[in-house]
RNA sequence: GGCGGCAUAGCCAAGUGGUAAGGCAGAGGUCUGCAAAACCUCCAUUCUCCGGUUCAAAUCCGGAUGCCGCCUCCA
């Protein structure tokens, strides 16, 4: 079956094919690690990791590269500004090193929790300086940048088809700017690739290069590390929405001027989380949500965001409340009874080829989880034998990753508990429901979940 | 000011020409000593509003209203 992808490039869905199958190249701009990630940020990953899981769902064998962007983003448009990290380690009172490890551990943990599989290879734009240099000189080389005072600049207009991501009207756009404007562009939209230290302060993150003293612009990092780690396999390239009009848009521009040839053939973007005021999440909104944040308030388990996530299309805004992630705990709580109820007294045997077809059209429709989810409802009310609903089920939590197979896997009761099960037990073969209703507050005191059933007593853990 | 997007039940939402998926919440029921879980049934004559095209529109076209994003760093 055709997998089709919604691409930003021709913006329609197309049949994807990659360049050299069944091997697919991905590539995820990641974060730049100057303070935690907000559950906004980590919807788009979430996305990023469906379209892995389904890629290889399909067949594809994925290999995914994932940056970390730990120097050269700048605060301010029109490479003004300070860079981020350099500002968080004065923020906090640490180096810009430690301040880059630090909130690199920590988005590890968050998307371990959600449940997003690491890349197969992560990588740091500190870590790859002297290829970002080599690119530079290349643009250089062929006649694509300009020196300022403050740097090395590339100039948009020598390039074809610059807005051929990002679909603008450039003379529209001149007109709206309300910029501060850096007066020694050649033009409005030409970035910097490299930039030298400030004469009067000693930055803490800085290189030799031909230029001098300095450091490299953002977005020079992704194309470099891209072409580095993905060779020829330039397959998709995939992002937040807000990376279309800069970020993205100057890195087709910079690495098809060195090599001339095309750089990535797929873009793809996830839509912003916005909260229930209709904003987007952001620090400038202070609306910003961390995860962990998220799930203490609620009390809730960390992939009921990822179900949240699911319930709405990557390209359409998701609309975050209390309400709504809480409807996902229950949605999510309600799915893992009804496997644990099928588990309990049946094994998995065969897929279903008919479910598994349905389930895939929805996922190859350019990822529509929220019918995707519709099709496991559905398999879980027909007719199938529980043991084909279980493998089934399984199955589709390749994609899914809801630890549904885990969740409902028989768990060794610790020998307090078990006995206070095999009394209760006793209790109410004699009928005796004040005892038996005592020791079921006492199992449940523990922690456990008691369900009295037809085949017997089912404790569990949630 | 320029460009783009969205508007579907109490909430989250899918659906781009053929007569409204799914989830949550809610109501009723089965099972059960009770509880919990599970299961079953019900829950939008209608898709912001006004026109138009069509045998047929939530879906296409025009207009209105509201909201959002980008053009400042941002996933």
């Amino acid at each position: 079956m055709d997998l089709k992808l919604y691409n930003t490039l021709t913006r329609q869905k197309e049949v994807f094919t990659p360049v050299l199958p069944p091997k697919v190249g991905l590539y995820t701009c990641g974060p730049t690690v100057y303070n935690y990630a907000h559950i906004g940020n980590l919807r788009t990953y979430i996305f990023s990791d469906i379209l892995k899981r389904v890629l290889t769902y399909n067949g594809f064998r994925v290999k995914h590269v994932m940056n970390i962007t730990d120097v050269g983003h700048l605060t301010g448009d029109r490479d003004m500004g300070e860079d981020k990290l350099e500002s968080g380690a004065r923020r906090e009172g640490k180096s810009a090193w430690e301040i880059a490890e630090y909130y690199t551990e920590a988005f590890k943990k968050d998307i371990e929790k959600l449940n997003i599989l690491p890349p197969t290879l992560w990588c740091k734009a500190t870590d790859t300086i002297e290829d970002q240099i080599k690119l530079i000189r290349t643009l250089e080389e062929k006649g694509y940048t300009y020196r300022t005072s403050d740097g090395i600049y590339f100039d948009t207009s020598k390039f074809e088809n610059y807005t051929k991501l990002s679909h603008q009207d450039l003379d529209a756009l001149k007109e709206g700017a309300r910029v501060e404007r850096n007066p020694e562009k050649r033009n409005a939209t030409d970035f910097a690739l490299w930039k030298y230290s400030p004469k009067e302060a000693q930055r803490q993150m800085e290189w030799d290069s031909p230029w001098g003293v300095g450091f490299p612009g953002w977005h020079i990092e992704c194309s470099a590390m891209s072409m580095k780690y993905l060779g020829k396999m330039l397959d998709i390239h995939c992002g937040g929405t807000d990376h279309i009009d800069v970020h993205h848009t100057n890195e087709i521009a910079q690495s098809e001027a060195a090599t001339g040839k095309p750089f990535f053939r797929y873009w793809m973007h996830g839509a912003f989380l916005i909260i229930a005021g209709g904003k987007k999440m952001a620090k400038s909104e202070g609306n910003f949500l961390t995860l962990d944040a998220t799930l203490r308030k609620n009390d809730l388990d960390p992939l009921a965001y990822r179900f949240a996530a699911f319930q709405t299309h990557y390209r359409k805004p998701m609309e975050f409340s209390s309400e709504a992630i809480e409807a996902a705990q229950n949605g999510l709580q309600h799915l893992r009874n009804q496997v644990r109820t099928l588990r309990h007294d049946a094994k998995a045997s065969e897929v279903d080829a008919a479910y598994r077809s349905r389930f895939l059209e929805a996922l190859n429709n350019d990822l529509n989880m929220p019918r995707a989810l519709a099709v496991v409802q559905d398999l879980l009310k027909s007719e199938l034998s529980p043991e084909v609903k279980l493998a089934t089920v399984f199955d589709f939590d390749r994609v899914l990753g809801l630890d549904l197979e885990k969740s409902a896997a028989h768990q060794a009761l610790p020998d307090d508990v078990q006995a206070l099960v095999d009394a209760r037990q006793r209790a109410r073969e004699e009928k005796q429901w004040d005892l038996s209703d005592q020791l079921r507050d006492e199992i449940q005191s523990k922690g456990y979940v008691v369900q009295d059933a037809a085949q017997g007593m089912k404790v569990y853990k949630p």
